[in-house]
Formats: C-alpha cells, sequence, structure tokens
DNA sequence: GACAGTCTGGCAGCGACTGCCAACCATGCT
DNA sequence: AGCATGGTTGGCAGTCGCTGCCAGACTGTC
C-alpha cells in the first residue's frame, strides 16, 4: 500500500520492496514499450501482463487502471503543482504564481524523448485524452482555493473569476503541449505557454 | 416488442419510424429518470433496457454509448456553434465571433431546470466529465481553422495563439456553467461567462 | 398470400476491472 | 532450525459496457 519510495539510491529497504520497484518498472517499461509499438487501445492488458511475466491481478494491484501505465506518477503531478503554488510569496501575482507552478511540474519528465512519446500518445488517443483532462480538472479543484486566496476573491462557488483565472492558465498549458507535440518538440514549453498567454491578455 | 395495433389516429409516417420514435423517447426518459435517482455510474445498461421494456441489444442499436443516453444531440452542439461562429461577420473580433457560438449554443437547452439537471450530473459524474471535455475538445479542433483565419495567424501548428484563444473562451465557459450549477442555476451563463472573460483579460 | 427488407432479441464473446481464496514466502520470534 | 505471521501472488469467477452473429418476428409491397 504505502511505500516509501526512496530508495534513490542504495538503502535497499527490504527484499520485498525490491522486489515490488522491479516489477512495477518492469511491467510500466512494457506498456509504454507495447503502447507506442502498436497504441493504446490496441495494446489489451492480458498481453501486458503476460510479457512482463505477472498475471493480471498483480498487474492491477500495481496500477489500478490501464491509464495510469501511461501517465506514472500523474497524482505526484498535482502534488508537485499545488506545493509550488502554495509556496509562492504572497506578494506575486495569480498568473505569476501559477507559472511558478506549471514550470516546476516540466521539471518532472525524464527525458525530452519520453515526455514527447507520452505526449504524443495522450494527445492522439480519444480515451487517453478524457482521462487526463479529467484528472487536469481535479487539480483544478485543489488549486481553486490557493488561487482565490491570492485573488482576493471570496470565492464560495459564488465568484467564478478564481475558476477562470485557473481554467485559462490550464488551457493555455493545454495549447502550448500540443503545439510543442504538433512542433516534434521543438522549443520549449514553457516558451509557448509565454506566449499564449500573452495572445489571450493582450 | 409490443404494440398499440391500432395507432388509428394519424399516419404521418410509417408505423416503423413512429415505433423507432417512440421507443426512443421511452428509452431516453428513463435513462435520465435512473440517472438522477441513483447516480449514472449506479445505473446499469441492463437495468435501463429493462425498464424501458427492450433488450440491451436495440438499445445500444439506438443509443450507441451510455453517454449518448445524456447527452442526446451533443453533436448538433457542435454544429450550431460552429456554423454561429463562422457566420459572424468578417470585420468582427475573435473574442466575440466566439462570444456569440457560445451563445448561439444556450439557446438550444430546453429548460432551465433539465439543463441544470444535466449539467448537475456532469459535473458530479467522473466518467462522464471526462466524455464532455473529450467531445468538447473535438469542437475546438473543428473551431481552429475558423479562428485563425480571423486571427491573422497562419496555424499550421506552428503557431500556439489560435488554440490559446480557443481554450481560453472554452475554459471560461467551463468556470461559468461550474458557477452556475454551485448557485443552483440562479442568474445568466452568459453574463457569468463576460464576468470570467473579463476577469482574465481585464 | 408470398416475398423482400427491417428490426428485434438472445447468445456468445471481448476487454477492463474487482472480489475471493488458496498457495507462497520473506521476516521475526523462539 | 523450526514455526507462526502477515503481506504477496495468481487463478477463478463474476460484473459491466459493448459488439458480432444469427434466427425469428414484423412491416410494407406485389
Amino acid at each position: 500500500m504505502k511505500q516509501e519510495a526512496k530508495t534513490a539510491a542504495g538503502a535497499p529497504a527490504t527484499l520485498w520492496d525490491r522486489t515490488r520497484q522491479l516489477a512495477s518498472q518492469e511491467i510500466l517499461a512494457t506498456a509504454l514499450r507495447l503502447f507506442t509499438e502498436q497504441g493504446y487501445d490496441e495494446t489489451t492488458i492480458a498481453q501486458i501482463a503476460r510479457e512482463a511475466g505477472v498475471s493480471q491481478r498483480t498487474l492491477f494491484r500495481y496500477f489500478g487502471t490501464k491509464e495510469d501505465l501511461l501517465g506514472g506518477d500523474q497524482d505526484r503531478f498535482g502534488q508537485v503543482l499545488t506545493d509550488a503554488v502554495g509556496e509562492q510569496p504572497a506578494d506575486v501575482g495569480v498568473w505569476e504564481a501559477l507559472r511558478a507552478g506549471i514550470a516546476a511540474v516540466q521539471v518532472l519528465h525524464d527525458s525530452r524523448e519520453q515526455a514527447l512519446e507520452r505526449f504524443r500518445l495522450l494527445h492522439n488517443t480519444a480515451s487517453l485524452r478524457a482521462g487526463w483532462l479529467e484528472k487536469r480538472l481535479r487539480f483544478q479543484e485543489d488549486l481553486l482555493p490557493l488561487v482565490e486566496a491570492r485573488m482576493g476573491t471570496a470565492g464560495g462557488g459564488a465568484d467564478p473569476r478564481g475558476r477562470a483565472v485557473l481554467a485559462t492558465a490550464f488551457a493555455c498549458l493545454d495549447a502550448a503541449s500540443m503545439t510543442w507535440v504538433a512542433n516534434d518538440g521543438k522549443g520549449d514549453i514553457m516558451d509557448l505557454y509565454d506566449e499564449c498567454l500573452a495572445a489571450v491578455r493582450g
């Protein structure tokens, strides 16, 4: 259940945890390979489990959902995002604070290639896109109180402005990443994000 | 299944078509009732089919997807939207044109109550939210060329600004409708939308 | 009344996902 | 070393959304 994934270097904890982590990596690698090879929808859980050498039941214990096999740690995304935004000084504006959060998330990507590969899958697969948008919406919900506090709007559901600012920031991130993928990973996502915001806010 | 052997009154279309339409309405009404009564995820296709008096197979022939039982004509939404935007005079700005399109869609709702009921289900059910966002993304893709033409940006994937403006407009609509639902349908969605845009671009 | 074209329901099956249960095995205690 | 413990695993059955297939019932036409 809960795992201190602090196995950065050495300190291999118990043998169990090491085995767990190994299996987890194996499953993740197999899934990503098959997804890029033959597409997300065309890859079945049974196939991933077979090629990774585990049972379907175990696979579902590691990753509760087929989607989780791609995103890996989307939950950590949300964590890093809200943390980064929350840690911004109080005198920083909303837009700047959100920018800082988004920038913090970008650092989490392992490599440009892997990020590009994942984004490409995400943008080209309807079911994945849907799931991702849904998760992103939950991040927005988590961020909402922070944003409203920074804007001075009382929120409580009556004032739409906090939600609007938040949704716009993510919308720009969306546009930026889609353009980034369309350009085969050329340029920097944050630059594109800035360009998007500038286009929107004049 | 059973049918009124008489139906003497009026015969505008063939009996087939009439039966079909009747069954369709019956299914739709049953589905909406069960969804609001016990929730979307807790309602099975088998239950809807049983209470509507048709087989599952037939139900799936009428509505290809469980989601289709709620939205009904989401496709028409997109149609009206793109038509309205496209029909705006050439000298109208992007933001204004998009606003006109969104306003055109609002007219399609049957009644305030029904719209509120549907929106409530939509915003409270994760799977539905995901599907809706996905479909909305497709609308954005349809709208993109129109927006880029109006902005003078030669899209082709290289320029993110068209996508950014588009996504922002929808983001504001999202924030507006969520606030509308949170306030139990009080006020006008378009007013909230304007407020959102002002907060973003102000 | 016979024929053709639809529509329907039932059945089997796929894929994602879950609950249950028996077998397993690293770990800790004696 | 021996043994109990508790987390881990895999298989089996089952649910739910959804599809292909096939036989039978129905409507409309000649």
